[in-house]
DNA sequence: TGAAATGTTGGGGCG
DNA sequence: ACGCCCCAACATTTC
């Protein structure tokens, strides 16, 4: 190798979308490397959890983002499409003589095993190799029980870490990054055919806005105006209660240590105690984040199998027509298809509206969890295995401090409690608009004057429900205590 | 990060 | 004035 070749890094992106506080870009910049910054597409790599449909958008504009931060701050993007990560690497390497080789970890089972594999391939070369943590205040493998075991509750998992020293401070590079030209042409993002043939996602660019300036200007507006009711408003699925941050971080375009740190310097310049008790539900629910790459981390399996093992053969139901209808929207029960829609329309859903659309996939229609984490993982923007996994299988009830299966969520009463007004049905079911508050949650059982006069004809305007909620949850507690019975032999 | 069924209590109507 | 019944309102248990 020529002299100069010594100091040239090869940074590869991969769910670090970003610049700022980005540990493997800081660690080479820290030394003096020239950085060569690098994306490699190669989805097939990633199995059969390679990005969904939502996704691509988002990662297409993300990359686009990241392309002009780096522009502007005098270097080039290299955006390459492969079918083999380490042969493009290697080909990358020996082009522009680089002698090291930084990245951000992943945790997904599909890139951990390939990760291993290019790092000893890399290191056999002669490079100097190194991964760091970009994506996790805590690594899954530095927390654990008394009995060096991997927990599967979240309150001990939650008193655990918050018994630790503070997880460290985000940092922008300290000095200039000296970027290396690329001598190999990237390829035009139209090329990775990233962005839907149909105009699905037209309307997302309304909600959302890709990449690390938006997900800084969602920070921002969040510490400044939500957070401080965080608590009572995040429930309230007609309010811009929450953060909104979850694509953001999944496609690492603001550092989870950020909003960590500037959340608790919140918290430590506020006196009043409501205020205090929403910043605090806020940072625990930024744990639970981290609870599930720690789940999904141990218990890689679970992306695709239920983590107890009593529901191993369960019987799901299989019938096209009710998932059909959940996905679209119409079920018959407003708040689950008003939620359904949110997610065509926009590539997001509120938390609140995925737990009632989820118990009412899973235990009304008992469709297995799996068909809804799929449909979640082609269509939501912060579609992440491991939030994913865990938020499906709590529902499905067979995950990790997971509702129990007698759980079942009312979509009426969940209506009326959490969306009183119906402000969010009417917003995503237009033909229900003029129905009064007091039948919005109940179209069914409106007298027929009342439906007429608001223009609405059941089974034409709006569909019956397709199931009966109280027969649906009887069927369901049967089978669910058949099931338990059986796990007992 | 439920809801329904069942149990208990206490005020008020009424003979 | 007293006992009885009804039934909210709330609490507890069960699914």
């Amino acid at each position: 190798m020529t002299k100069s070749s010594s100091r040239r890094a090869l940074i590869w992106f991969r769910g670090d979308l970003r610049l700022d506080d980005n540990p493997a870009l800081n660690f080479a910049n820290d030394i003096g490397y020239e950085l060569l910054p690098v994306y490699v597409h190669a989805p097939h790599e990633e199995g059969e959890w390679a990005p969904g449909g939502a996704s691509r958008w988002w990662l297409h504009h993300s990359l686009d983002s990241l392309a002009t931060s780096i522009e502007s701050s005098g270097g080039k993007l290299l955006v390459r499409k492969s079918e083999s990560t380490l042969h493009e690497l290697r080909e990358l390497i020996e082009v522009h003589q680089i002698s090291a080789v930084f990245w951000n970890r992943r945790y997904e089972l599909s890139f951990r095993e390939r990760d291993e594999e290019i790092k000893k391939s890399l290191t056999a070369l002669g490079l100097e190799v190194k991964s760091f943590n970009s994506h996790l205040l805590w690594e899954p493998w530095e927390v654990s029980t008394g009995e060096s075991k991997p927990y599967q509750v979240f309150t001990p998992f939650w008193n655990k870490v918050s018994s630790f020293d503070a997880p460290p401070l985000a940092r922008s590079p300290d000095k200039k990054v000296k970027w290396l030209a690329p001598l190999t042409a990237s390829c035009d993002m139209t090329e990775l055919k990233l962005l839907p043939e149909l105009p699905w996602a037209r309307s997302f660019p309304d909600h959302f806005r890709p990449g690390e300036e938006g997900a800084r200007e969602s920070l921002d507006k969040f510490v400044a105006v939500a957070a401080a009711s965080y608590q009572s408003a995040r429930d309230i699925p007609a309010q811009a209660g929450t953060s909104r941050l979850s694509p953001h971080l999944h496609f690492g375009e603001i550092s989870v240590r950020r909003v960590w740190h500037e959340v608790q310097e919140l918290l430590s310049k506020t006196r009043e105690t409501k205020v205090r008790e929403s910043l605090k539900t806020y940072l625990k629910e930024i744990a639970w984040r981290e609870f599930a790459y720690h789940l999904l981390f141990h218990f890689p399996q679970t992306s695709n199998q239920p983590l107890r093992d009593a529901f191993r053969n369960f019987p799901w139901e299989e019938s096209p027509e009710q998932l059909r209808a959940w996905q679209q929207g119409r079920t018959g029960y407003p708040i689950v298809d008003a939620g359904l829609r949110e997610l065509w329309t926009t590539g997001y859903m509120h938390n609140r509206v995925r737990m009632i659309v989820a118990s009412f996939l899973v235990k009304d229609l008992r469709i297995s969890w799996l068909e809804g984490a799929k449909w979640f993982w082609d269509t939501l923007v912060d579609a992440d295995l491991a939030s994913n996994t865990l938020g499906w299988q709590w529902a499905g009830g067979c995950g990790a401090d997971a509702a129990p299966y007698f759980r079942v969520f009312n979509p009426t009463l969940q209506g009326e409690k959490f969306d009183t007004d119906g402000d969010y049905v009417k917003r995503w079911i237009p033909e229900l608009k003029n129905l009064p508050d007091k039948w919005i949650h109940k179209p069914w059982d409106a007298p027929p004057l009342v439906l007429s006069a608001a223009g609405v004809q059941l089974g034409k305007d709006y569909p019956h429900p397709i199931v009966d909620h109280k027969q649906a949850r009887d069927a369901a507690l049967a089978a669910f205590s058949k099931m338990k019975s059986y796990a007992k032999i």
